[in-house]
DNA sequence: GAATCGTGGGT
DNA sequence: TACCCAAGATT
Protein backbone atom coordinates (compact mmCIF):
# COMPACT_ATOMS: atom_id res chain seq x y z
CA UNK A 1 0.00 0.00 0.00
CA UNK A 2 1.12 3.46 -0.90
CA UNK A 3 1.03 6.36 1.95
CA UNK A 4 -2.15 7.82 -0.46
CA UNK A 5 -3.60 4.50 -0.02
CA UNK A 6 -3.78 3.93 3.51
CA UNK A 7 -5.95 7.23 4.08
CA UNK A 8 -8.11 6.38 1.43
CA UNK A 9 -8.64 3.02 3.13
CA UNK A 10 -9.40 3.96 6.42
CA UNK A 11 -11.62 6.82 5.24
CA UNK A 12 -13.78 4.64 3.52
CA UNK A 13 -14.21 2.13 6.00
CA UNK A 14 -14.97 4.98 8.55
CA UNK A 15 -17.80 5.93 6.39
CA UNK A 16 -19.15 2.35 6.45
CA UNK A 17 -18.12 1.05 10.01
CA UNK A 18 -16.69 4.56 12.09
CA UNK A 19 -18.48 6.04 15.03
CA UNK A 20 -20.73 8.76 14.47
CA UNK A 21 -23.08 9.09 17.21
CA UNK A 22 -21.00 9.75 20.05
CA UNK A 23 -22.01 13.26 22.05
CA UNK A 24 -19.51 15.51 21.15
CA UNK A 25 -19.69 14.49 17.13
CA UNK A 26 -23.00 16.30 17.08
CA UNK A 27 -23.09 20.25 16.57
CA UNK A 28 -19.79 20.32 16.42
CA UNK A 29 -18.01 23.51 17.86
CA UNK A 30 -14.29 23.79 18.89
CA UNK A 31 -15.88 24.59 22.28
CA UNK A 32 -17.66 21.00 22.65
CA UNK A 33 -14.73 18.90 20.89
CA UNK A 34 -12.07 20.62 22.72
CA UNK A 35 -14.16 20.00 26.34
CA UNK A 36 -14.59 16.27 25.16
CA UNK A 37 -10.52 16.03 24.18
CA UNK A 38 -9.69 16.86 27.99
CA UNK A 39 -12.36 14.75 29.80
CA UNK A 40 -11.30 11.98 27.30
CA UNK A 41 -7.41 12.25 27.99
CA UNK A 42 -6.41 9.09 29.54
CA UNK A 43 -10.33 8.04 30.00
CA UNK A 44 -12.29 5.76 28.42
CA UNK A 45 -15.25 6.76 26.15
CA UNK A 46 -17.93 5.04 28.20
CA UNK A 47 -17.07 7.07 31.37
CA UNK A 48 -17.04 10.17 29.65
CA UNK A 49 -20.40 9.74 28.47
CA UNK A 50 -21.73 10.20 32.22
CA UNK A 51 -20.39 13.48 32.44
CA UNK A 52 -20.05 15.37 28.97
CA UNK A 53 -23.82 16.15 28.54
CA UNK A 54 -23.89 17.11 32.05
CA UNK A 55 -21.14 19.69 31.92
CA UNK A 56 -22.66 20.86 28.77
CA UNK A 57 -25.53 21.91 30.09
CA UNK A 58 -24.19 23.65 32.98
CA UNK A 59 -21.60 25.71 30.89
CA UNK A 60 -22.40 25.74 27.03
CA UNK A 61 -20.16 28.29 26.17
CA UNK A 62 -16.30 29.08 26.64
CA UNK A 63 -17.38 32.34 28.42
CA UNK A 64 -19.97 30.52 30.93
CA UNK A 65 -16.67 28.43 31.65
CA UNK A 66 -14.57 31.41 31.95
CA UNK A 67 -17.17 33.16 34.19
CA UNK A 68 -17.52 30.17 36.51
CA UNK A 69 -16.07 29.70 40.04
CA UNK A 70 -13.46 27.03 39.90
CA UNK A 71 -15.15 24.86 42.20
CA UNK A 72 -18.07 24.89 40.09
CA UNK A 73 -15.63 22.81 37.36
CA UNK A 74 -14.51 21.14 39.73
CA UNK A 75 -17.74 20.18 40.84
CA UNK A 76 -18.94 18.53 37.38
CA UNK A 77 -15.13 16.81 36.85
CA UNK A 78 -16.02 15.25 40.73
CA UNK A 79 -14.97 11.55 40.38
CA UNK A 80 -13.06 11.80 36.79
CA UNK A 81 -9.98 11.90 38.01
CA UNK A 82 -6.48 14.23 36.61
CA UNK A 83 -8.11 17.73 38.53
CA UNK A 84 -5.65 19.74 36.73
CA UNK A 85 -7.35 19.08 33.40
CA UNK A 86 -10.40 20.79 34.84
CA UNK A 87 -8.39 23.58 36.24
CA UNK A 88 -5.97 23.96 33.35
CA UNK A 89 -9.69 24.05 30.88
CA UNK A 90 -11.29 26.74 33.04
CA UNK A 91 -7.65 28.51 32.86
CA UNK A 92 -7.90 28.67 29.06
CA UNK A 93 -11.21 29.25 28.96
CA UNK A 94 -10.55 32.99 30.30
CA UNK A 95 -7.23 32.91 28.20
CA UNK A 96 -9.84 32.65 24.99
CA UNK A 97 -12.15 35.21 26.57
CA UNK A 98 -9.80 37.66 27.55
CA UNK A 99 -7.20 37.08 24.56
CA UNK A 100 -8.58 36.12 21.53
CA UNK A 101 -12.61 37.27 21.96
CA UNK A 102 -14.16 34.25 23.12
CA UNK A 103 -12.66 32.22 19.63
CA UNK A 104 -10.42 29.32 19.76
CA UNK A 105 -7.10 29.95 17.93
CA UNK A 106 -6.84 28.37 14.57
CA UNK A 107 -4.31 26.54 14.40
CA UNK A 108 -2.11 23.79 16.45
CA UNK A 109 0.68 25.93 17.44
CA UNK A 110 -1.42 28.58 19.16
CA UNK A 111 -4.03 26.26 20.29
CA UNK A 112 -1.43 24.14 22.38
CA UNK A 113 -0.12 27.08 24.26
CA UNK A 114 -2.95 27.00 25.95
CA UNK A 115 -3.12 25.02 29.03
CA UNK A 116 -3.91 21.47 28.91
CA UNK A 117 -3.30 20.84 25.47
CA UNK A 118 -0.28 19.17 23.93
CA UNK A 119 0.13 18.63 20.46
CA UNK A 120 -1.95 14.99 20.23
CA UNK A 121 -5.39 17.50 21.78
CA UNK A 122 -4.02 20.77 19.58
CA UNK A 123 -4.45 18.21 16.54
CA UNK A 124 -7.90 16.83 17.37
CA UNK A 125 -9.16 19.94 17.94
CA UNK A 126 -8.01 21.15 14.58
CA UNK A 127 -8.58 18.26 12.37
CA UNK A 128 -11.94 17.39 14.04
CA UNK A 129 -13.23 20.97 14.34
CA UNK A 130 -11.80 23.35 11.97
CA UNK A 131 -10.76 21.14 9.24
CA UNK A 132 -7.06 21.76 9.63
CA UNK A 133 -4.69 19.50 8.86
CA UNK A 134 -2.81 17.97 11.88
CA UNK A 135 -2.34 14.62 13.55
CA UNK A 136 -3.14 13.04 16.65
CA UNK A 137 -0.99 10.68 18.20
CA UNK A 138 -3.34 9.03 21.40
CA UNK A 139 -2.84 5.58 22.64
CA UNK A 140 -5.21 4.30 20.10
CA UNK A 141 -3.37 5.73 16.95
CA UNK A 142 -0.10 4.87 18.65
CA UNK A 143 -0.55 1.40 18.45
CA UNK A 144 -2.65 1.27 15.20
CA UNK A 145 0.60 3.27 13.83
CA UNK A 146 3.11 1.17 15.99
CA UNK A 147 1.97 -2.09 14.18
CA UNK A 148 1.29 -0.54 10.57
CA UNK A 149 5.05 -0.01 10.31
CA UNK A 150 6.31 -2.92 13.03
CA UNK A 151 7.79 0.07 15.12
CA UNK A 152 9.18 -1.61 18.03
CA UNK A 153 10.05 0.22 21.89
CA UNK A 154 8.60 1.79 24.11
CA UNK A 155 6.48 5.28 22.63
CA UNK A 156 7.44 7.16 26.14
CA UNK A 157 11.16 7.20 24.42
CA UNK A 158 11.27 10.23 22.91
CA UNK A 159 13.06 8.36 19.62
CA UNK A 160 10.03 6.41 19.30
CA UNK A 161 7.58 9.19 19.91
CA UNK A 162 9.36 11.53 17.59
CA UNK A 163 9.15 8.64 14.93
CA UNK A 164 5.60 7.77 15.33
CA UNK A 165 4.69 11.23 14.91
CA UNK A 166 6.65 11.05 11.35
CA UNK A 167 4.06 8.53 10.36
CA UNK A 168 1.12 10.03 11.77
CA UNK A 169 2.32 12.87 9.72
CA UNK A 170 3.37 11.29 6.62
CA UNK A 171 0.17 9.08 6.57
CA UNK A 172 -2.41 11.55 7.21
CA UNK A 173 -4.19 12.52 4.05
CA UNK A 174 -5.33 16.41 2.81
CA UNK A 175 -8.57 15.90 2.33
CA UNK A 176 -11.61 14.94 4.89
CA UNK A 177 -9.09 15.54 8.13
CA UNK A 178 -12.05 15.32 10.33
CA UNK A 179 -13.22 12.20 9.64
CA UNK A 180 -9.59 10.60 9.63
CA UNK A 181 -9.01 11.49 12.44
CA UNK A 182 -12.20 10.16 14.19
CA UNK A 183 -11.41 7.12 11.99
CA UNK A 184 -7.88 6.59 13.26
CA UNK A 185 -9.14 6.49 16.88
CA UNK A 186 -12.21 4.35 15.76
CA UNK A 187 -9.86 1.97 14.38
CA UNK A 188 -7.65 1.68 17.22
CA UNK A 189 -10.54 1.53 19.48
CA UNK A 190 -12.99 -0.90 17.89
CA UNK A 191 -10.37 -2.88 15.59
CA UNK A 192 -6.57 -2.61 16.09
CA UNK A 193 -7.23 -3.61 20.14
CA UNK A 194 -4.53 -4.06 22.58
CA UNK A 195 -5.54 -7.59 22.63
CA UNK A 196 -7.00 -10.22 19.87
CA UNK A 197 -6.73 -7.19 17.63
CA UNK A 198 -9.75 -7.96 14.03
CA UNK A 199 -6.95 -8.09 11.39
CA UNK A 200 -9.82 -9.94 9.18
CA UNK A 201 -11.76 -6.83 8.94
CA UNK A 202 -8.89 -4.36 8.64
CA UNK A 203 -9.03 -1.85 5.91
CA UNK A 204 -5.28 -1.59 5.95
CA UNK A 205 -4.54 -5.49 6.33
CA UNK A 206 -2.26 -5.27 3.22
CA UNK A 207 0.22 -2.72 4.28
CA UNK A 208 0.48 -3.88 7.70
CA UNK A 209 3.89 -5.37 8.63
CA UNK A 210 3.16 -6.10 11.96
CA UNK A 211 0.12 -8.31 10.55
CA UNK A 212 2.52 -9.58 7.71
CA UNK A 213 5.26 -10.66 10.29
CA UNK A 214 2.21 -12.23 12.28
CA UNK A 215 3.59 -10.04 15.39
CA UNK A 216 0.69 -7.87 15.69
CA UNK A 217 0.27 -7.94 19.78
CA UNK A 218 4.16 -7.18 19.88
CA UNK A 219 3.12 -3.43 19.53
CA UNK A 220 2.70 -1.25 21.66
CA UNK A 221 6.04 -2.06 23.45
CA UNK A 222 4.61 -2.51 27.32
CA UNK A 223 5.38 0.43 29.68
CA UNK A 224 8.14 -0.35 32.09
CA UNK A 225 6.87 -1.15 35.62
CA UNK A 226 7.89 -0.74 39.11
CA UNK A 227 6.89 -1.87 42.44
CA UNK A 228 3.86 0.59 43.76
CA UNK A 229 4.86 2.59 47.14
CA UNK A 230 2.42 2.79 50.16
CA UNK A 231 1.27 5.61 51.93
CA UNK A 232 -0.85 5.99 54.87
CA UNK A 233 -2.90 8.97 56.41
CA UNK A 234 -5.59 9.65 58.74
CA UNK A 235 -8.56 11.35 57.93
CA UNK A 236 -10.66 12.97 60.41
CA UNK A 237 -14.31 13.19 59.76
CA UNK A 238 -15.18 15.79 61.94
CA UNK A 239 -18.93 16.45 62.50
CA UNK A 240 -20.94 19.09 63.94
CA UNK A 241 -24.56 19.01 65.39
CA UNK A 242 -25.84 20.10 61.75
CA UNK A 243 -24.57 17.08 60.62
CA UNK A 244 -21.89 18.97 58.52
CA UNK A 245 -18.45 17.58 57.58
CA UNK A 246 -15.39 19.70 58.32
CA UNK A 247 -13.34 20.03 54.97
CA UNK A 248 -9.81 21.69 53.61
CA UNK A 249 -9.29 22.92 50.36
CA UNK A 250 -6.41 21.17 49.09
CA UNK A 251 -3.25 22.71 47.47
CA UNK A 252 -3.85 23.39 43.66
CA UNK A 253 -1.04 21.20 42.87
CA UNK A 254 -0.25 17.72 43.88
CA UNK A 255 -2.89 14.61 44.66
CA UNK A 256 -6.68 15.90 44.17
CA UNK A 257 -5.45 19.39 43.67
CA UNK A 258 -7.89 22.18 43.75
CA UNK A 259 -10.56 19.92 45.42
CA UNK A 260 -11.69 19.37 48.90
CA UNK A 261 -11.38 16.68 51.60
CA UNK A 262 -10.93 15.73 55.19
CA UNK A 263 -7.35 17.33 56.91
CA UNK A 264 -4.48 14.65 56.62
CA UNK A 265 -3.03 13.78 60.52
CA UNK A 266 -0.01 11.40 60.76
CA UNK A 267 -1.89 10.33 64.70
CA UNK A 268 -3.96 10.61 67.18
CA UNK A 269 -2.09 13.40 68.70
CA UNK A 270 -1.68 15.26 65.52
CA UNK A 271 -5.61 14.93 65.45
CA UNK A 272 -5.86 16.74 69.28
CA UNK A 273 -3.78 19.49 67.91
CA UNK A 274 -5.90 19.95 64.92
CA UNK A 275 -8.81 19.96 66.72
CA UNK A 276 -7.59 22.35 69.36
CA UNK A 277 -6.21 24.60 66.71
CA UNK A 278 -9.71 24.72 65.44
CA UNK A 279 -11.55 25.06 68.43
CA UNK A 280 -13.24 22.01 68.42
CA UNK A 281 -14.26 20.40 71.82
CA UNK A 282 -14.47 16.67 70.96
CA UNK A 283 -17.76 14.94 71.96
CA UNK A 284 -16.99 10.89 70.96
CA UNK A 285 -15.06 9.52 68.07
CA UNK A 286 -14.77 5.88 66.53
CA UNK A 287 -12.64 4.62 64.03
CA UNK A 288 -14.72 3.83 60.35
CA UNK A 289 -13.64 0.70 58.05
CA UNK A 290 -10.28 1.27 56.52
CA UNK A 291 -10.23 2.15 53.10
CA UNK A 292 -7.18 1.05 50.19
CA UNK A 293 -7.13 2.88 47.42
CA UNK A 294 -4.51 2.06 44.23
CA UNK A 295 -3.81 5.11 42.47
CA UNK A 296 -1.35 4.74 38.95
CA UNK A 297 1.79 5.43 40.94
CA UNK A 298 1.12 4.53 44.44
CA UNK A 299 -1.25 3.03 46.96
CA UNK A 300 -2.48 4.72 50.20
CA UNK A 301 -4.11 3.30 53.10
CA UNK A 302 -6.68 5.96 54.61
CA UNK A 303 -7.74 5.52 57.99
CA UNK A 304 -11.43 7.33 58.43
CA UNK A 305 -12.02 8.71 62.10
CA UNK A 306 -15.41 9.96 62.54
CA UNK A 307 -15.28 12.89 65.20
CA UNK A 308 -18.44 14.29 66.43
CA UNK A 309 -17.79 17.89 67.89
CA UNK A 310 -19.86 20.12 70.72
CA UNK A 311 -21.88 22.39 68.29
CA UNK A 312 -21.62 24.69 71.06
CA UNK A 313 -18.25 24.88 71.33
CA UNK A 314 -16.52 24.90 68.11
CA UNK A 315 -16.40 27.96 65.76
CA UNK A 316 -17.27 28.47 62.13
CA UNK A 317 -14.31 27.73 60.09
CA UNK A 318 -13.10 30.56 57.55
CA UNK A 319 -10.97 30.52 54.65
CA UNK A 320 -9.97 27.38 53.22
CA UNK A 321 -12.17 25.60 55.73
CA UNK A 322 -15.94 24.70 55.44
CA UNK A 323 -18.49 22.53 57.02
CA UNK A 324 -19.66 20.70 54.34
CA UNK A 325 -23.08 19.73 54.98
CA UNK A 326 -24.56 16.27 53.76
CA UNK A 327 -27.95 16.95 53.39
CA UNK A 328 -27.33 20.06 51.10
CA UNK A 329 -23.87 19.59 49.36
CA UNK A 330 -22.62 22.77 48.03
CA UNK A 331 -21.31 22.85 44.31
CA UNK A 332 -17.55 21.69 45.28
CA UNK A 333 -14.59 19.36 43.77
CA UNK A 334 -14.71 15.80 45.57
CA UNK A 335 -12.11 13.05 45.16
CA UNK A 336 -14.22 9.80 44.42
CA UNK A 337 -12.83 8.18 48.00
CA UNK A 338 -13.86 11.23 49.75
CA UNK A 339 -17.32 10.61 48.34
CA UNK A 340 -16.93 7.69 49.78
CA UNK A 341 -15.83 8.37 53.13
CA UNK A 342 -18.28 11.16 53.20
CA UNK A 343 -20.79 8.35 52.34
CA UNK A 344 -19.56 6.02 54.82
CA UNK A 345 -20.16 8.78 57.58
CA UNK A 346 -23.53 9.36 56.63
CA UNK A 347 -24.12 5.63 57.36
CA UNK A 348 -22.78 5.70 60.77
CA UNK A 349 -24.17 8.76 61.66
CA UNK A 350 -28.13 7.41 61.25
CA UNK A 351 -26.91 4.51 63.02
CA UNK A 352 -26.15 1.84 59.98
CA UNK A 353 -23.73 -0.73 60.32
CA UNK A 354 -20.59 -0.12 58.37
C1' DG B 1 14.22 11.29 30.84
C1' DA B 2 11.47 10.37 34.82
C1' DA B 3 7.63 11.45 37.98
C1' DT B 4 3.30 12.90 38.75
C1' DC B 5 -1.51 13.08 38.11
C1' DG B 6 -7.31 9.36 39.10
C1' DT B 7 -10.45 6.30 38.15
C1' DG B 8 -12.51 2.32 36.16
C1' DG B 9 -12.54 -1.52 32.97
C1' DG B 10 -10.51 -5.51 30.66
C1' DT B 11 -7.92 -9.86 30.75
C1' DT C 1 -5.47 -11.72 41.39
C1' DA C 2 -2.41 -8.61 39.51
C1' DC C 3 -1.41 -6.15 35.87
C1' DC C 4 -2.18 -3.18 31.92
C1' DC C 5 -3.70 1.10 30.44
C1' DA C 6 -7.33 4.44 28.35
C1' DA C 7 -9.09 10.27 22.79
C1' DG C 8 -1.89 12.85 27.45
C1' DA C 9 0.07 16.94 29.61
C1' DT C 10 2.95 19.09 32.81
C1' DT C 11 6.84 19.61 35.76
Amino acid sequence: MTDDDFGTAVLAWYDLHGRKDLPWQQGVTPYRVWVSEIMLQQTQVATVLGYFDRFMQALPTVEALAAAPEDEVLHLWTGLGYYSRARNLHKAAKTVVERHGGEFPRSVEALAELPGIGRSTAGAIASLSMDIRAPILDGNVKRVLARYTATAGYPGEPAVARRLWEVADRLMPHERVGPYTQAMMDLGATLCTRSKPSCLLCPVKPGCRAHLQGQETAFLTPKPRKTLPQRQTLMPLFVNDANAVLLQRRPSTGLWGGLWGPPEVADAAELEALAERQGLVIDERQALPGLVHTFSHFQLAIEPWLVQVDHRQHRVAEGDWLWYNLASPPRLGLAAPVQKLLKRAEQALKGEPA
